[in-house]
DNA sequence: CGGCCGATGTATCGCTCCGATACATCTGCA
DNA sequence: TGCAGATGTATCGGAGCGATACATCGGCCG
């Protein structure tokens, strides 16, 4: 691994390359929008990464389309390569902690896309018992903590719990959904992985929201 | 400033010490309590924070109370100076994006007690407008997007979307409780700041949750 | 009585990534 | 024409995490 990248960025960018060619502006600007709500990607890290898969032999820089040109082209537009699909493919295989804590659990999802159902599942378990065993983490201590807590700690705690909770039901209509539509199908062979690097269609069997809008207080 | 420590660190050392002296492992089990559903401390960072504040003066290594012994005592409790008070009442009283970004915005909140009510007011505005700005940049770049998004991806933003305006819902709450306890009283003088840096009562005040209980299913 | 395991406790190292910043070019508009 | 704001590439310093090392203590089981 010759550049300094590592975790979440590499998957972001492999991801985002893999649906069409971008240069830096661009891919930042798709990346804080796909997942604008949960984090934000800076330059700091986004070029290193960048110069990382290059050298790699993951990503090329593109030849504009000739005749572009009105002055000198200032844009580097990235791509990705056979070794990078390969390379995008392995991410999305792999299923364990480094997909399913905090940081890069969001663009694991956003590239559900791409990978295998099974893979998929145990993600999303893994994500669900992370988030029941830190619930279960700050319950036992709440419950073993003798003083009482002021207002505002208290309402913090609430509000904490609250959500967590909430992300847990989430996971759990997921995980439901999932199963319907992965056991639904006429059960061919189950032992073999079916997908390989680079399966372009694969975007079908929706996550179906299940439940009802709650008509939200 | 010598330590190396800043942003969110100190302020979650100095404040939890205000309350208690606490020797290090006992503060990241303290604080990762307190902050367990937000974020994790570690000792990688934990422990340069109390060396930087050690001797900045802000805090002091405190004496068991003698006659403890049976071997040689392995703790190192960790106790708030005069300084060091001082500094924490400086940091509550700064309300600006240090405060209402998401690492931080916790730990302010959680030491809300100690903080003048106007601050706590900002800061909760301040926390407010980041994250509409936050939602209002992910909903245009939506709105501007062409191509159609697969059904991961929206699930993605249809829950980040939600999460979000949930907690600002929570933050509507809050700010309407501050301002029913605090224009309520008679109102005594308005601009003198009434706190010093050692108050050791004022946790009064309570945000009121507003809302029933809600049930909550 | 002895040994071991898990909780308590202090400490460091490498690494990832963010925030601020610098600087250049392109585009619309007054 | 000129300038303000979007587009675009790039770097630097530093915060804080995760893994790890290592030492001590208390309790439990054989």
């Amino acid at each position: 691994m010759t550049g300094p990248r590592g975790g979440v960025l590499e998957l972001a960018v492999l991801g985002s390359l893999h649906e069409t060619p971008l240069h830096g502006y661009e891919l930042r600007k798709r990346l804080n929008t796909l997942l604008g709500m949960f984090r934000a990607f800076s330059y700091g890290s986004l070029y290193p990464c960048l110069r990382g898969l290059l050298n790699d032999g993951f990503i090329v820089e593109e030849e504009p389309p000739e005749e572009t040109v009105i002055g000198r082209r200032s844009k580097i537009v990235y791509k990705l390569t056979a070794e990078g699909k390969e390379r995008l493919h392995e991410l999305l295989t792999q299923a364990g902690p480094s997909a399913w804590e905090d940081e890069s659990f969001g663009i694991h999802f956003a590239f559900f896309r791409h990978t295998e159902a099974e893979v998929r599942l145990r993600i999303l378990e893994g994500r669900r018992s992370r988030l029941e065993e830190r619930l279960e983490g700050v319950r036992t201590a709440l419950a073993r903590t003798r003083e009482r807590l002021d207002s505002y700690t208290l309402e913090l705690q609430r509000h904490g719990l609250e959500s967590v909770e909430r992300e847990v039901r989430w996971l759990n209509e997921l995980i439901d959904s999932e199963r319907r539509s992965t056991t639904a199908p006429p059960a061919t062979d189950e032992g073999s992985i079916p997908a390989g690097p680079d399966q372009p269609q694969a975007a079908q069997e929706t996550p179906q929201r299940a439940e009802k809008p709650q008509t939200d207080k």
